[in-house]
DNA sequence: AACGATCGTGCCGTTATACGGAACAGCCCC
DNA sequence: GGGGCTGTTCCGTATAACGGCACGATCGTT
């Protein structure tokens, strides 16, 4: 019952009329040309550039010509998007100040759409259990398809005064680390390999390992247990466990992790803090009507 | 040195040429013309539209004619609006389901803009120390001096199992309950008679005050208390207390609020939970950097 | 098996507007 | 008072936003 690979008619989008505009008359040949190192009139693009670039650096007021130099845009241009923003009621513009801000309503916006998120409903309880059961810091990470990258959105910290933090809101590479080896093996074969192909695999510690060949080994071992656990292959001095959480689709969509420092760890623990993200994450998958999802060997 | 009113050379808004286009051959009266019942052209206002009325629905997936349906536009436009979100990586289009979904790189961009808001930083722990002092629900309140109103962006729960429960991102009128009281009274005077010129003074409960003089004796008792208490003024059978907090420029911005069910208020205790939630609160506008504060009447 | 009612998508002609460059007025520092 | 900043406005041109219409596919009902 699992969709693996791409069956047929799997893909709704409607071909069309297709390819009827060419060689109607004979004559233009190129229709619509790309205007080669011109950019193209793309408000909409430009506004989503402006909203990333605020909400990614630390002051929180900007001015037209800082945007319009930062993203190489007219500063005519800039104002006029701004301003239409500002109708828009997505940014605040201070007179006094002479700056821009982001609004309260689009900070209600973001807070919704922040909420909305299901895996977080059905992790965040789960993430808190863990800390309570293991003492270490306890993560929520998420996977993009589209982007085939990782981020932490969540945590919940050990009462531990030494820990390892890891930022939230970033994308990751999977290769490298607990938080990425939780999810890797259990994608689908072709889309693990596109991850191989596509990534540079970076020597970050002396514990990364960068050879596609012992990393699909890794897998194999990763799969039987249900969990895994890295020590040092990101951050050195690190220990990671993480297990994968699988959505209504029976795809994997994150994974919970937990993060300790060396110092703590023992490889005695680990079966029993890979048993506990393990249970923690198969709960989170239950939750989310995932049919499969991963048995923990005793 | 607190620029109340708008003194000269506040607005910084350059004023340009200005009137040079009316009457410079003797005709064209009206240039750009505003179109009447007519929309005018504006991808970025439509493509806003889409995202609140996707963050505000139940349903996270959505298709081209719903949205097209809902806000009143073409399906072709629907489409086109949504394709270019796509490619900006706000949405993304299910093939398999024919559905469109927001994206984690759009949540990773609320994510960052809802924890850059510096109010919060500064009043979450003071929620937390608020619970444990009063065993009552805390919630934090910020204005938007726009719209003229109010809206709860967290809480921290209190343990008891019976509570009043308010709802977060959503806009609340001033005039009633706790949440505003706490807030109306610290405003310049000129907005405070635009709020109450404005609102229509709804009678939400029979403890609301409707009449626009009462609620001017009422904003007298409540600066010099320096907190508010609301018995069941907007929810029946709900009491809240609340005091203000100052901003850098020491104007208002928001407050904290706690509340609670009439079965655990006694009149004795309002002394006590306001006494606690002034303390809180100014020490919010102290770490934001009011200079100006709520001093608590002993 | 054929129907009608959806769905997402592509193309059309019209026309409002996005775009960058140049210039404006006001501000601040030297 | 000069030079450099700021936000803002104007302008001509090229272009994409717009709604209507039609297409092909899918779904549920008949």
């Amino acid at each position: 019952m699992t969709p693996r690979g791409g069956e047929a008619g799997g893909d709704r989008r409607a071909p069309g009329v297709g390819g009827q505009l060419a060689g109607r008359t004979g004559m233009r040949s190129r229709a619509r040309k790309p205007a080669e190192g011109a950019e193209r009139r793309n408000p909409l693009d430009k506004a989503f550039r402006i909203l990333a670039w605020a909400a990614d650096r630390d002051q929180p007021t900007w001015g037209v010509r800082e945007v319009a130099r930062e993203l190489g845009m007219a500063p005519s241009t800039a104002y006029r998007v701004l301003s239409a923003l500002e109708t828009a009621e997505i940014v605040f513009f201070d007179p006094a100040t002479a700056q821009y801000t982001l609004t309260m309503e689009f900070f209600r916006l973001a807070s919704r759409v922040a909420a909305q998120v299901p895996i977080r409903r059905a992790a965040l309880p789960r993430l808190g259990e863990l800390v309570e059961l293991t003492g270490e810091t306890a993560y929520l990470g998420v996977y993009d398809e589209t982007r085939m990258k990782l981020m932490y959105i969540d945590l919940v910290e050990s009462p531990h005064p030494v820990q390892y933090t890891m930022a939230r809101y970033e994308w990751l590479d999977l290769y490298a680390g607990a938080g990425g080896l939780g999810i890797l093996p259990f994608l689908p074969e072709p889309e693990i390999e596109q991850v191989l192909g596509t990534t540079e695999l970076k020597r970050l510690t002396p514990a990364t390992i960068t050879k596609p060949d012992a990393l699909r080994r890794e897998f194999e071992k990763i799969r039987q247990q249900g969990y895994v656990v890295s020590v040092g292959q990101r951050i050195v001095g690190a220990v990671g466990v993480a297990a994968p959480i699988f959505g209504p689709s029976d795809r994997v969509i994150g994974d919970l992790v937990l993060a300790l420092p060396a110092s703590r760890f023992s490889p005695r623990k680990a079966a029993t803090l890979g048993r506990h993200v393990a249970t923690a994450a198969s709960i989170v998958s239950a939750h989310l009507g995932a049919r499969e999802s991963i048995q923990v060997t005793p």
